[in-house]
DNA sequence: CCTGAAACAGCGCTGAC
DNA sequence: GTCAGCGCTGTTTCAGG
């Protein structure tokens, strides 16, 4: 599926997403044209899916991260993730078995802030029963490479 | 903190960060030269964190995305954070407040590996009193830019 | 599959304005 | 902020192992 120049480049451009061919060929042990070629073929089939700044949330002022478990009452799961969809404050939204229905992950600047997406805009979303907030105090690990959880 | 100008490059560079700054003058209004400038100073600041190719985990294997909740019954926060920073399948680890006092997130290619993940790995570490998981089924949203967060 | 060379436009970066 | 400039880079094509 994915041989060892493959890996190297994936782990190569998750460390590092504006490496030019040149480096990244250095990198892996190969010029530059098949370097071009391969990371090409890895954008085609869907494998990168794009290259991103990753900016620190804190810097920017926005200061609180929490999770929020939410439970549906009834069928209204189109009409939830809609407005997910298009609410900034939530980064992710993730659909879980488990405890919960829903797993959102958010980003605000201010406790006010949080209390007000809770229980004005997100308690208030068609077909919400319970939400359950987490907090998130520090930040232990943040991996920038998943191809690292394959071996 | 951040002027009109920045907030469009970090926009930008959050969507594409491969972007020349030729391009990405252009998208900003802005010759190349006050360009590069301007997004040095903001990974110098912190701002910029670093450059990633974002991968897409199901493209690679790796197919069971999981969140577990751990909690410890005694103080041994360090080595249980030392061993969290070393294992390759937790991508992240959040220190949280609330019920549990650390949400990980975990990528790995098959149920069993989970479930090795889980009862062998994980459950064993030191101090750990009791673990919930949570699988995820479905990626509802998945931002890529956390800029729009601050409006 | 790979390398190496050639080509050109365009790039990163510096310095002067 | 702008502009001009240097050397190197990205991308493509080609011939060859």
């Amino acid at each position: 599926m994915l041989d060892k120049i493959e890996i190297a480049l994936l782990s190569a451009l998750e460390n590092d997403a504006r490496l030019s061919f040149a480096e990244l060929g250095d990198k892996v042990g190969l010029s530059k044209t098949p370097c071009w070629s391969r990371v090409r073929d890895l954008e085609k089939r869907g494998i990168i899916n794009g290259y991103r700044a990753e900016l620190d949330p804190a810097a920017i002022g926005l200061n609180i991260h929490a999770f929020v478990q939410v439970t549906l009452e009834s069928a209204k799961h189109v009409e939830f993730e809609a407005v997910v969809q298009r609410h900034p404050s939530i980064v992710r939204c993730f659909a879980t078995a488990g405890d919960g229905d829903y797993l959102l992950q958010v980003l605000v600047s201010t406790i006010a802030d949080l209390d007000r997406l809770l229980r004005v805009e997100i308690s208030r979303l068609p077909g919400v029963d319970r939400i359950s907030t987490t907090v998130c105090v520090k930040t232990v690990k943040h991996r920038t490479s998943i191809i690292d959880c394959m071996r």
